[in-house]
DNA sequence: ACAGTAAACTAACGACGTTCACTGGGCTTA
DNA sequence: TAAGCCCAGTGAACGTCGTTAGTTTACTGT
């Protein structure tokens, strides 16, 4: 009886094996090289296979996405622990930036591919697995993690006006590291732009965005909390 | 005698349709839908004749990016007047947020696709067609007027440590604009997030970036020139 | 009138994503 | 034990893509 929990083990094991080769040519080779066709030669499977496990490619690619976004969100708890939620910002800024450039392919397919668009015909995808990366919970959302972080701010009456709108706030943190990281990724071996350190480039950016963001001290103990950017790191 | 100039012209004029066509799948259809085959149907003629004019899609692509980045930066000429230089990035930052946003196909291919890299044949591409595209000279290079216009600020002390390294500052202000506009360009109609006016939250980024870089002011009359971001727009 | 040039065409190649009829071994059921 | 089902995986094909080689065709300069 219990062969059906053999066989579904069985069936997920393959399906993590064809994911496994995928981010195996996707992490090495990048990103348009990665094709079912080389997937399924890599675990000596027939193309059609991948088509038993994934309903089409971008379910693949989707799926690949979706244990990223869990690394992603583990990565960025790394200021969770982090009082004053302006420096809760900047450590979320850091890991993002971190995970960016440790897997710049993925972050590529994460963050820089236009996705397929609603088409006219406004078929919604079967079951919204859109949806489930992201949909708003803090504990599973590493865009609605951040925007946590910055309600906080703003709620504590961090940020002067008129940087108080925590959906614009956020997409503006978020941009700043986005901004650099896929500049970099883009360009970052371009002739004609001299990228140094897209780390330290970030970190500034976020930190003169969080600078020209915050309110003036006071006279709280705010302005002690506040450490000086460039002793920071 | 003559004819020679008239087949140049005519050559040229073909080579004019095959872009004018591309261009026009392009911007209608968006970015994968632009096809070889496509272009040489729109314009009645066979996949293979637009070999005689390009060397690959890739060229023609290119030969796209080359028109788009003479507009790109024309429209950034829009601050060339501005006197202070602080004032200048932010125009020039705004001109081309609206670039991107009027163009956002145009600019998703100039600034957001990762070119096939220098491969490991290291096989320079023969005329270096990507060095007339940005060489540096503020004239001609939308990346060099902006970085003209940092080294503005700095050279004038407008900005305090350490936001003094030209390098730097430029990818910042330049991740600024482009990181929003990129985030509104992937994932702008995703909807798990609530993208309100691009425009908006790209200009209060860059106000706040050069707000946290801008020195105090000391006594001069610095403080004058200097227009509070909330009441600008 | 003739040879040369070059734009455009025909036809094909290999690689891609995807589909569909099928097979064959393990499972359930009689 | 035999019959029948299930379903992961196969084989072969389709249509599309970028690209190439060989050929035609129209115009040019001599």
């Amino acid at each position: 009886m219990g062969s059906h929990e053999r066989r579904a083990r069985e069936r997920n094991a393959t399906r993590e094996r064809i994911l496994a080769a995928a981010r195996d040519l996707f992490v090495r080779e990048g990103f348009e090289k990665v094709t079912l066709r080389r997937i399924a030669e890599a675990i000596e499977y027939t193309p059609a296979a991948l088509y038993v496990h994934f309903e089409d490619k971008h379910a693949l690619m989707s799926a690949l996405c979706d244990e990223d976004f869990g690394l992603l969100r583990e990565a960025m708890r790394t200021g969770d622990a982090i009082e004053d939620p302006v420096e809760r910002v900047r450590a979320i800024g850091a890991a993002y930036v971190d995970f960016a450039l440790a897997h710049p392919h993925h972050y590529q397919f994460m963050f820089m591919t236009a996705w397929p668009a609603p088409e006219e015909g406004a078929r919604i995808v079967a079951g919204g697995e859109a949806k489930a990366i992201m949909h708003g919970d803090p504990d599973e959302d590493a865009y609605a993690f951040l925007r946590h972080a910055v309600a906080a701010c703003i709620a504590q009456g961090r940020f002067k006006a008129p940087y108080t709108d925590v959906g614009v706030v956020t997409q503006m943190c978020w941009a700043s590291a986005h901004g650099v990281v896929s500049l970099f990724i883009t360009h970052g071996h371009d002739p004609w732009v001299e990228f140094r350190s897209p780390q330290r480039s970030s970190h500034l950016l976020l930190d003169a965005v969080l600078d020209g963001m915050v309110a003036a001290p006071r006279s709280g103990p705010a302005a002690i909390a506040r450490v000086a950017p460039e002793t920071r790191r």
